[in-house]
DNA sequence: AGACTAAGTTTCAAATAGTGAAACCAAACG
DNA sequence: CGTTTGGTTTCACTATTTGAAACTTAGTCT
């Protein structure tokens, strides 16, 4: 983590810092951040400071280390309640959840990563903040494929550029062109399929969450492993998700929903 | 909401547009956006547009709408995870709530305002993002008063200036003088009571979650209405709230808990 | 103790990035 | 078809940001 592209501007640095502190996962000390990041000791100081006094990052004085926030937490329930598809597509998770008994995901596409905004686990109640937010890889999941497959030309060429096409399992697509084949067959097939692509002994069908107009909003998918089913018994299901994934996306376009990279 | 204070630096105005943005709930349009803030057209439309190019926005091309981008989310789970006490707390609410079968609150102060990090509700399960991530006001709520009473002298002053004592109810402390006579009564008494200050009907006991050191790290309330009980009740259970709210303290101490304003 | 080292904070002139009034453009309106 | 409304771009001016280096603590080692 860390070390990102290029910041345009003092806002996208400040940005990219905030990005590296949660990148840590615990609270870290001036000198941990500066060792990672580019920026000279003085800009980097100043940075954190900006970030602290604004309430993005709190400084513990004892220690001497930066976390993230409580003002976050306060943004991103804005974010979450009006920009993700979760609150619309809530009542329709837990439909499908019934339906099918199944783990149920709701993603989103975040900078060719899969981000994970919603969740329906098959035994547990839901328990939403410890669960979405995560994101995974694009290449090698059924949501981020079903999204890669249609996206347009531009926003998929910069979202391959984002893929470390790491093989995860034995049936990993682990190179550029084995994914464009199988988003092709995507296209035609009209779900993706995870077939134990990221994990194995798990995997799951997919379908993309499109706008009127084509555009990709997010997937959803139902996961289950190889103990319980098959990858058939589960294609069986694709009409019903396809179904489902089509009741959300009417119900966003009339919210208008923003596009996403 | 918007128009804050004094936003130090580009970052600062950076974020003062984000929260204007997460203010109106709903995407927005430029103009929307130009008409409540102080900046000149210009500027905001630099601002929003670093924000977008950044994935803390994201407008939408058909409308011209901006709203907050799913970056967010993902930092907001970082955040949630490592700066808030939540996490920590998780088994001990769930012990709270099943000893007094009502609802439970867990706040952190946030520029003088109340921040939910986590609840539960007496029947429902939890629905964390729902939930979490609310703001209210410090001066007529149970875990307001509570952290309020304990912080130090300047802390209180900033808090202090940014309540805005409207009266919700005939019990809200409205004034000044009133509440900082009641915070020394919460001192004495060592927790506080929301008796239908916020909301008839409603009352609730909370106590403050400090760390050894004395620094206020939270607050923590049982929440019930009139018709059920009474603030006598409640107040029998003081002692076991503050039981947990001690455990959850020390356990966040070994995480060595940051600093809150 | 005294000398060394590591970690964090401050300085200051140079350079860059941000500012905002005003001009511009485009689409919707009457 | 001229006008208004809403959004984008320009450009000279300025304030902010920059970062090497100097400085200050607070530990550590001998």
């Amino acid at each position: 983590m860390g070390a990102e592209g290029h910041a345009d501007g003092t806002v996208g640095k400040a940005l990219d810092v905030l990005d590296m502190v949660a990148g840590f996962g615990r609270p870290v000390r001036f000198s941990d951040l500066l060792t990672q990041s580019d920026y000279p000791k003085a800009t980097l100081y100043r940075l954190l400071q900006t970030l602290t006094h604004q309430g993005m990052l709190t400084l513990d004085p004892d220690t001497g280390t930066y976390a993230l926030g409580v003002r976050l937490v306060r943004l991103a329930h804005a974010a979450w309640a009006q920009s993700s598809l979760a609150p619309i597509a809530r009542p329709y998770l837990d439909e499908l959840a019934r339906e099918t008994g199944e783990t149920i995901h709701l993603a989103q596409m975040d900078l060719g990563q899969v981000l994970y905004v919603d969740k329906r686990n098959a035994a547990r109640p839901v328990e939403m903040f410890a669960q979405a937010g995560k994101v995974g890889p694009a290449y090698c999941t059924g949501v981020g494929k079903a999204m890669l497959a249609y996206l347009p030309p531009e926003a998929l060429e910069a979202a391959l550029a984002r893929q470390s096409f790491h093989r995860h399992t034995p049936h990993t697509l682990a190179s550029r062109e084995a994914l464009l084949a199988e988003l092709e067959a995507i296209r035609k097939r009209g779900h993706a399929w995870d077939a134990e692509e990221h994990e194995t002994g798990i995997i799951c069908c997919a379908v993309p969450i499109l706008s009127r107009g084509g555009r990709v909003m997010g997937a959803l998918s139902v996961t289950s492993t190889t103990a319980r089913t098959t990858l058939e018994a589960l294609g069986a299901q694709a009409p019903m998700i396809k179904d489902i994934a089509a009741k959300i996306a009417a119900e966003a376009e009339s919210w208008r929903f923003p596009e996403q990279v």
